[in-house]
DNA sequence: TTCAATACCTAGACGGACAAGGCAATGGAG
DNA sequence: CTCCATTGCCTTGTCCGTCTAGGTATTGAA
């Protein structure tokens, strides 16, 4: 795939998992790469750094637990969280819709 | 809008509206502004850096001319560009189609 | 013992979109 | 005549998210 469509939808796929219930980095990726049906394959070097900034931007909190001897870092979707998805969600289906408006909706329509 | 969601979406679209017919880069930036209904806002520091990159990746080739006093420098697409311009377009078909996916296709299906 | 999988992290490189600047011609408003 | 919006092209430098590639550590199966 294409990196760099990548581009700010990161951080909105994964407060969208967070969304449905509290889990980890490796998790993430996993859940990601599982309904996107292998479309996507969250690199590391993307995905940590960008739970840090949603941390940091305080969209998620955290809490370390320890499974089966693995230390895990738990991250939980805020009520800012939960507003910052439904803005990138809305952001993405105007940008969608703007480029399948370009690209001709008898093109993709359809299909889609 | 979100600029960081244009990556590698930008090239696509100037290819999307060469396609219809050669062009030259201001009509380009307003035909991608209409056409999207007014949600891009394609500006000059992204558009003719991009149009120097696919001219010189030989999917445009350019001829100048004059109307009216005016230069203007006309794009046309190569067979190489329609054929990178499909390629473009089953990408961010892919691409929107994993997202979704993510998003849980109950979520935006409806309405799109 | 070795290696895949699990689980976290970081430094540095890369590259495209942007802001902000420049140049030049037209044509209408004042 | 003068000003300025519009048309039309271009470039420099900044910004910042993704990737590559590296590191650490545990578990459990081959």
């Amino acid at each position: 795939m294409d990196s760099r469509l990548l581009w700010g939808t990161v951080e909105m796929l994964i407060l969208e998992v967070v969304a449905q219930g509290p889990t980890y980095g490796y998790e993430i990726s996993q859940t990601v790469g599982e309904r996107s049906r292998g479309y996507f394959d969250l690199k590391e070097g993307s995905l940590y750094p960008a739970l840090h900034r949603l941390e940091q931007q305080k969209l998620l909190t955290s809490f370390w637990d320890e499974v089966e001897g693995r230390r895990r870092k738990y991250y939980k979707l805020s009520v800012k969280g939960q507003t910052a998805l439904d803005a990138k969600k809305a952001a993405w289906k105007a940008f969608s819709q703007g480029v399948n408006g370009v690209l001709g909706a008898h093109v993709l329509a359809p299909g889609l």
